[in-house]
DNA sequence: TTGGTTTACGAAAACGTGGTAGTGTTGAAA
DNA sequence: TTTCAACACTACCACGTTTTCGTAAACCAA
């Protein structure tokens, strides 16, 4: 068991100074060549490789992106990540990863540790709880501390600082209209609770596309859930009512069970029911029938965040002083990905 | 825009040295109470919070686990993450984590750039690029730099370290077993090429199972995919020869996509075909029909990886010199989550 | 007053790195 | 012989923290 050496160990070991061992690893012209050979064949030898948290320390960078979101465990998600990992990775940036469990406390926690100089900037998604509460004092802190900081999907215009979003009206607008142009009318929502910025979001897009065509907008065809459990048995009861001949769920967990509530039922799917979900995640592909859904590339959201996070970084090196904020707001495309579920 | 305040700088400011700071700040007796209490106010006026990389510097300890896995949008994988994430935050751990993205290369780089300082410890899963070339020399370097590793699920008997698996041998026989007990005899096994370890393991169960049962094991109902997107025409050649009513699916993705396949041709599931597949995912709970897993829970390995691996660092601590390696293999308890693909 | 103890604080080293500035030696030009 | 430059290397500082050791001042007993 060697510990791994270090430029003093080096310098001990050859009998030189610890400035000349790194220059020589550096190949600096200030070392003759001779020393030079022998301190790099002695480097390499003992496999010496700077230490990250001594450079941190003296460069006050980490070249680590902190990642924080409400779960892992989630399509979307770990999409997000996997994007952001290709752009860092790229870079030379590691990634940290902390989840909130769609708690505030956690999520301050989290960046509060993060924020102590382990990290060089955040992506994040807003946990439930602290869309619900507006309280965003942690993230300004940061931001104020010159960390940079991009959102990504669950975001606040509470904050500024570069995000990463879909259009989520007009994603919604268009599933709903292509469901109205399929000859439905009775179309109903099945979203969140309002506080998630998205799911209003949505929201307004479904109703939107109600009205343009003519079609009245009615609250009894909102059904929103908290917990995916109580799902089903809402979902059952308005299907035996025969309320509603289309579904624009918010999610695909929600569209999935709605499916096989109908099926249950003996509706079919989709003669009898449409069914139409945002995110297209695994289960909409898989699911019978398979789901048409409204892609919203995760991965994507997560490379463009990384980029914009990165240039961010990288660009502070110059005008230190510099405090020209033009933070930007980058929407990423979503289009309909027609399955077995719609006609 | 205010940088962090350092200790430095409180000191400055409040015209003390550096030391009387820092002991002000951790309660030192050594400090009169006026000068305490005015550092400790000043301090929190700032919102002075040490600085990690420093501390870690210091204490030559990073508080933070380096997770090493082939992919994450993968639903094993993350609830892995999750359990590990739980376990390392209740410890003040964070985790960074990096994709190998079933490449050699890249899991070497990766664990490299982490060693060098980065983090305390390692988890990981194996790339099916480092089964299939056995090459295992960047995990015994960063072992014998006096680093821990736990791996998990994927591992290998090259190396010595803590482990965290299941049976998968004992998983695969109950579940073809079960099989049996239905009364079925032509059971085919669908599974990945041999180098991924788990792969092998589950193919022993399979054939145990056959034998201990007296039926004839058949070379021909192995059915060896290495990518997902080719398993349908497999799949179908052999359902139109009828050549099984059964089948163990080495993961879920395998299970769905015969279960769609068999569905197209005609076939019911379980009466023509019953399907039971590893792994217990999301993909399995909503597919139509739901499908029979055995539950591998990632999260509960997740959990005990990150507890073994803490244990260690937290040990290493005290004995310093002691080179007393006991490793240990911990292994998971699976059960088979019957449903709707199985009768 | 002297000697010793206590109180309250400061200086400095250490963790590992890298850049700037400095130092001493050599050889050659003036 | 002096001067200057090139060479080859070392000293030192900073990054932010903790900790050990040191010490000045104040206090008290003798």
């Amino acid at each position: 068991m060697k510990r791994k050496i270090t430029l003093k160990q080096i310098a001990k070991e050859l009998d030189v100074s610890i400035s000349t061992v790194s220059k020589s690893l550096r190949n600096s012209l200030e070392i003759g060549e001779e020393t030079r050979l022998k301190v790099q064949a002695f480097a390499k030898f003992y496999n010496y490789k700077p230490n990250n948290i001594a450079l941190s320390l003296k460069n006050r960078k980490t070249k680590s992106i902190g990642i924080i979101i409400p779960e892992i465990v989630h399509y979307f998600f770990s999409t997000v990540i996997n994007g952001i990992e290709q752009v860092a990775n790229e870079h030379g940036y590691s990634v940290v990863i902390c989840l909130s469990d769609d708690s505030f406390d956690k999520e301050v926690l989290n960046m509060e540790m993060l924020a102590n100089g382990s990290i060089d900037g955040f992506i994040m998604s807003l946990s439930k709880e602290t869309q619900y509460k507006g309280d965003f004092h942690h993230i300004t802190e940061v931001i104020n501390q010159g960390m940079p900081v991009v959102m990504f999907d669950r975001v606040t215009n509470d904050i500024l600082c570069d995000k990463v979003i879909i259009d989520d009206k007009a994603a919604a607008y268009e599933a709903v209209q292509s469901l109205i142009n399929n000859g439905r009318k009775k179309i109903a929502l099945v979203t969140t609770v309002d506080y998630v910025s998205v799911g209003k979001l949505r929201t307004d897009g479904y109703e939107k596309a109600l009205l343009d065509n003519g079609i009245p907008f009615n609250e009894d065809l909102i059904i929103k859930i908290e917990d995916v459990d109580t799902c089903e048995i809402t979902i059952s009861e308005l299907l035996h009512a025969r309320a509603f001949d289309a579904v624009f769920a918010v999610n695909e967990l929600f569209a999935v069970t709605i499916i096989k509530t109908a099926s249950k039922m003996g509706l079919k799917v989709p003669e009898d029911l449409a069914v139409i979900a945002f995110t297209d995640g695994i289960i909409s592909k898989y699911s019978t029938p398979s789901i048409t859904t409204v892609s919203q590339s995760g991965e994507k959201m997560g490379n463009k965040a990384a980029k914009m996070l990165i240039e961010r970084l990288e660009a502070e090196h110059d005008d230190d002083e510099d405090e020209n904020e033009n933070y930007t707001t980058e929407v990423i495309e979503t289009h309909l990905i027609k399955r077995e579920s719609t006609d």
